[in-house]
DNA sequence: GCAAGCCTGACC
DNA sequence: GGTCAGGCTTGC
């Protein structure tokens, strides 16, 4: 699954390969992919790529054509859901199936989108939108504060497993790097965000950025369907802790992996290095 | 039937 | 405003 490192990875790849190379044409296989009407963004994406940015899980890359002063640029805004593949071939490569946008850059090669699932998006948008889409997702956790970390989960009701997925507030951690992240923090997948004491916040916010560093630098997860933009898998799988480890022994403790079921997605912990910590409530009498 | 990220809509 | 359920999709 795509999170921040595997993200990262793809955006490094696509700096290296196409960075400074012109669109020239853009074609579209499965308009369901595409936000907005299909033929304008077969209008609207070419041009140079000048840049490539990344906040949470979105990649932005922005194009400019000859006639655009620096005002008008444009930006394709790519999320690959789950299954999303960027890719780069040459052009005369045979097309695999579920390959929904190709496009052609003037070297004779193809910037690739594939989608098993077609949960992830395309769209093309102005520097304006590009600001309005990033101002919903929270900072990535390694630019964000000891402070600003401990003000997010200020109040916050919900289990910290559903905190840490929620973007708008921190952007970047699906559930892999979530499980993960509790795991090395030692935090309880179910306990109350908010509760959390200032030693926890601050080596959960720690092992955040631990996790996800370590990640991109093998190059992300592949458990399936992800790959890079060579397409080769990453190799973060083999670090695995938790995840998907339901039943198999805890490499730290030896006690059996668990799994939970938390805002519907499965959290994967051991109860024995995360133990469910009994808080009495603040201001709470104690009963007799 | 399950897994996932993200958007929408319902609810308090 | 926060929180949660539902829906999208397809290979296993």
């Amino acid at each position: 699954m795509p999170e921040l490192p595997e993200v990262e990875t793809v955006r490094r790849g696509l700096e290296a390969r196409v960075l400074g190379h012109r669109i020239v044409a853009t074609e579209v296989d499965h308009p369901q992919v595409i936000v907005g009407p299909p033929h304008l963004f077969q209008r609207n994406v070419r041009g140079v790529i000048r840049r490539l940015e990344r906040k949470g899980k979105a990649i932005a890359i922005e194009l400019r054509s000859g006639a655009d002063s620096a005002k008008s640029a444009r930006y394709l805004l790519v999320r690959l859901g789950m299954t999303g593949q960027v890719t780069v071939v040459p052009r005369e490569h045979p097309v695999e199936a579920h390959t929904h946008v190709r496009l052609a850059l003037e070297n004779g090669e193809e910037i690739r989108y594939r989608d098993i699932r077609r949960f992830g998006r395309l769209r093309c948008c102005t520097s304006h939108e590009l600001e309005s889409i990033f101002s919903g997702l929270g900072p990535d956790a390694p630019a964000m504060t000891n402070d600003e970390f401990l003000t997010a989960l200020k109040g916050r009701r919900t289990p910290i497993k559903s905190w840490l997925l929620n973007q708008s507030r921190l952007a970047g951690v699906g559930n892999i790097y979530a499980d993960e992240a509790l795991f090395e923090a030692r935090i309880h997948p179910l306990t109350e965000a908010g509760r959390l004491s200032r030693r926890e916040a601050l080596a959960l916010h720690r092992a955040v950025e631990t996790v996800l560093r370590r990640a991109i630098a093998l190059q992300g997860t592949s458990l399936r369907d992800y790959v890079d933009i060579e397409g080769n898998p990453g190799r973060f799988q083999a670090s695995l802790k938790v995840y998907q480890r339901t039943g198999e022994r805890c490499r730290r403790c030896g006690a059996k992996i668990r799994r939970v079921v938390i805002g519907g997605r499965s959290s994967h912990f051991c109860p024995r290095c995360q133990p469910r910590l009994r808080r009495s409530r603040p201001k709470s009498r104690a009963k007799g």
